[in-house]
DNA sequence: ACCTGAACACCGTTCAAGT
DNA sequence: ACCTGAACACCGTTCAAGT
């Protein structure tokens, strides 16, 4: 359920969901209802903001309402973790194996920046809802018909997932804490996201040329 | 302060600390008491499990006594995550930059597996506390001193330190995760960190030899 | 089936009060 | 200077009770 693919009409920020405190007849809420709320609270105040009796608020229900419609908190983080994932647009397909590797980190990265606390929401669970799952299907269509094998492609996959969350939680982390003095930085982090990608890119391309020759 | 050397020597598992619940004079208790015992908890619990109210009982104080050593539960975090650090060990010094770097990143993330949490708190907050700065200096030794220029090595220690940390964030919570059915494996956590490294090393290896020619 | 409020067991933090 | 308990404003979650 909840999939949610990237054409991006279900960004919460757009006016589809009548903002907030819309009232509800009877029967009428559904679980989608709750995490689009949760989502955008979340792009609002972050996932670490985000509370059960804040989310009712902002549906404009009782306290114990949402419980009805989603398990507990970890399920509810769970779903908002995968709705954002089902933001982050397919590449365009006409492009080589390592260009369109690029294109997914790099609009994931710019929709992780976006939703605080949910790329370290997705480093600590892996939940494996449907646009999870799509990603992985996505990724491992680029890479399998790249010609690599199966042992690489998870490889690969884990490694640059680790890059990317690891990437934008750290992030996020120093943008907010310009409270204390920041270590000193001699490059931004665009450039820096950019680098490591390049180099596990050119890491796989050294292997990828080794398997043609051999 | 509460700069924590490699040897070990404070491991809060050895007995030096007594244990639980000692009984402390008036004016005894240091902050560095105060911070072997959350040490203690992680190492048990995990960073998520760790309370004022908890480490107060581990310690047998009164509940809020924690308050007049640490500032607050941000700090003591902190605090936790700097001597988890400390326990990274030096690496060997005469061996090649690319041995060292391995060294110092596998002992890493063998340190931070003992301390659930840890990992994903520094990648969330970098206090450049002692031990933090220690391990900055380190590496940047190992760079520097292998001719690379500043630029690189800011890129390269941060784009290692998402790795590490989002690395081992990502299988702590899959090692604790065995309710659910977890996606496919074809390779061991250890072997894709070593993957990863590799891929980041092989690319400044190649940017080295690049220097040394042109 | 759907929704509600009270209640429980936790939190971090503040603060007046004690020695 | 050091330590304490009560109190406040939050949490997630359960559950008996309402429609």
């Amino acid at each position: 359920m909840t999939v949610t693919d990237s054409d991006g009409d279900d960004d919460p920020t757009d006016g589809t969901s009548g903002g907030r405190s819309r009232t509800w007849r009877y029967g009428e809420l559904t679980q989608d209802d709750v995490v689009d709320a949760a989502l955008r609270l979340t792009l609002r105040d972050g996932l670490a903001g985000l509370s059960m009796r804040k989310l009712a608020t902002e549906l404009g229900i009782s306290s114990m309402n949402a419980y009805y419609h989603v398990r507990n908190k970890r399920a509810l983080l769970d779903l908002v973790g995968d709705a954002v994932l089902g933001q982050v647009p397919a590449p365009p397909d006409d492009e080589a194996w390592d260009d369109q590797l690029v294109a997914v980190f790099e609009s994931g990265r710019r929709v992780l920046l976006r939703y605080p606390g949910v790329a370290e929401h997705l480093l600590v669970r892996s939940e494996g809802h449907a646009n999870e799952a799509r990603l992985y299907r996505m990724l491992s269509r680029i890479l399998i018909g790249a010609g690599f094998d199966r042992g690489t492609n998870d490889r690969a996959q884990r490694v640059l997932a680790y890059l990317l969350f690891g990437a934008v939680t750290s992030e996020m982390a120093t943008a907010t804490a310009g409270e204390d003095a920041a270590p000193m930085r001699f490059a931004d982090d665009d450039e820096v996201f950019r680098y490591g990608l390049d180099l596990v890119l050119e890491g796989l391309r050294a292997q990828h040329r080794a398997a043609r020759t051999g």
